[in-house]
DNA sequence: ATATTTTTTTAGCCTAGACTAAAAATAAGT
DNA sequence: ACTTATTTTTAGTCTAGGCTAAAAAAATAT
C-alpha cells in the first residue's frame, strides 16, 4: 500500500517516461512542484522498494513492478474521469482535478464497479488509453495535427494536455474528440493552421495548439 | 482546509458527542484507535484553531464552527453512501468503508452533483440524516425496537451501527429499512424479542440487536 | 479520609515528506 | 582543455502526527 505522496511520484514517473524510459529528476520536481532534494530523497526510497532503477547522478527508470503500480493508479484516474463525464455529466475540462484525488482511494470494488457500469471502456475522456487490471496499456500511436499537410482530413482522437484552460479553449471552438477537420492553410512562418470542420466552421490554430491535438 | 487526520478527528467528535455535547478524550482514542497522548495533542491544536472548547483534564466540546465543519464532512460521507447504494448498486453493508475515504475529497462540485442526481436525499442508506450544505442536521429522534411492547407494530427507520457484520446479519433475515415488524414475545430474562414480519417470517432477536434497530 | 484505579498530560522520540543552503558531479560553451 | 552553467546530492532543519513512559490530576472504592 502506497501513500498519496508515493502514488503521485509514481504517476509522475509514468507520465514523464520518454522512449527510452529514462526520467530526469529535474522534471519530476517540476511536474510535482517539489524541490530537487525532495525528489532525490524519494527516489532513493523508491529504489529500496524496488520501484525504480537508480544510480547516483543518473536519470531514473521504473522497474517492471513500478511500471505496473503506476499504471494501476493511472487506471483509477482514467476510469474515474470517464465515470465523471459519462455517468455524472461533468465536462471533460472539470474531471482531471477531481480524478487527481479519487485515484488515491483504496477500494478495488469501487473501480471495478465504475468499469462495469461504463462497459469496460478503453480510453478516457481525453482519448488516453485506460490500462487494464494487470497494468497493461494498449498504446495507440497518434500523430499530432501539426504533422498534417494541406488538404489532409484528420479526426481528433486525443489531447496531449488535460488542463482546463486548454479544454475550455477547445470547448469554445466546438473542437471535441471525434470531430473531423480539414487543413486548409499552413502558415510557414509560425506553423499555425487554418482548419475547417463541422458546418463550415473555420478556425486558425497556433502551432502550440496543433501540437496538443492528436489525430488519425 | 483540513488534513485527513483532522477530518477524522472532527468526525469522531461529531459521532461521540452526547446530550450535553461533551466528549471524553478516552473515547476519541478508542474510536480512532490512537493513543491518548495523540488525542491530547490534537485537541490542543483544535482548540487553537477554534474547533473545540478545551480545558486541561476536562472533556472537550465542539465549537459552533467545529460542529459545522464536522457536519460538512458527515454530509460528504452520507451523500457518498447514498450515491453508492442508489446509483452504483452497492449493498448498504459495503458502502461505509468506501465513504470513509471519499469523505476526504475536496471537490464541492462532486458532492453537489451527487446530491442533485440523488434528488436531494435527507437520509443515508442506514437511515441517518444527511446534514444540509450549511451543516445543519434535521434530527429525528427514533426509539429503538427494544423499547417496544408485545403486540406493537414498528417500522424500521434506521440502524445505530453500520458495521458490515451487523448489516449482513440483517440482510440474511431480510430486515431492511421500511420493513414493518410486530413484536410477538419478549423474553424477560435477556430482553430478546420474537418478531413477525413480511410473509410470515419469524425471528428471535437478541437485546443487543433490538437496541441497534431504530423504529417508528 | 485515605487508598486505589482511571484518565489526562507532559516529555521525549520517531517517521514521512517537505524545505534551504552548500558541495559535488555532470553537461555545455568557448 | 578549461570555464561556466546546470543538475544532483548531501547535510541539516521543520511540521504533522503518530508512539512510549512517567507524572499528575480526577474519579472511585474502601
Ligand atoms: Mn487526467
Ligand atoms: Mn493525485
Ligand atoms: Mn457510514
Ligand atoms: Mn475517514
Amino acid at each position: 500500500m502506497y501513500s498519496v505522496a508515493e502514488e503521485n511520484y509514481l504517476k509522475s514517473l509514468f507520465n514523464l517516461a520518454n522512449e527510452d524510459d529514462l526520467i530526469h529528476l529535474k522534471h519530476i520536481g517540476e511536474w510535482l512542484d517539489v524541490k530537487m532534494s525532495s525528489v532525490t530523497n524519494m527516489m532513493k526510497r523508491f529504489a529500496d522498494k524496488g520501484l525504480v532503477h537508480y544510480e547516483n547522478y543518473k536519470p531514473v527508470r521504473l522497474t517492471d513492478r513500478g511500471k505496473r503500480e503506476a499504471a494501476l493508479i493511472v487506471r483509477k484516474h482514467r476510469l474515474t474521469e470517464m465515470y465523471l463525464v459519462e455517468k455524472m455529466g461533468f465536462g471533460w475540462e472539470k474531471v482531471h482535478t477531481i480524478a487527481e484525488q479519487i485515484e488515491h482511494i483504496h477500494a478495488p470494488d469501487l473501480f471495478d464497479k465504475m468499469d462495469e457500469i461504463l462497459g469496460f471502456p478503453t480510453v478516457d475522456p481525453h482519448g488516453s488509453p485506460i490500462p487494464d487490471k494487470d497494468g497493461n496499456i494498449m498504446e495507440v500511436q497518434h500523430k499530432s495535427l501539426s504533422e498534417c499537410e494541406i488538404g489532409e482530413k484528420a479526426t481528433l482522437m486525443a489531447v496531449r494536455q488535460s488542463s482546463s484552460d486548454f479544454l475550455n479553449y477547445l470547448n469554445v471552438r466546438k473542437l471535441y474528440l471525434g470531430q473531423t477537420v480539414e487543413v486548409k492553410e499552413i502558415e510557414p512562418f509560425d506553423g499555425s493552421m487554418k482548419i475547417i470542420y463541422g458546418t463550415d466552421q473555420t478556425e486558425i490554430l497556433s502551432k502550440k495548439v496543433c501540437d496538443m491535438l492528436l489525430v488519425r
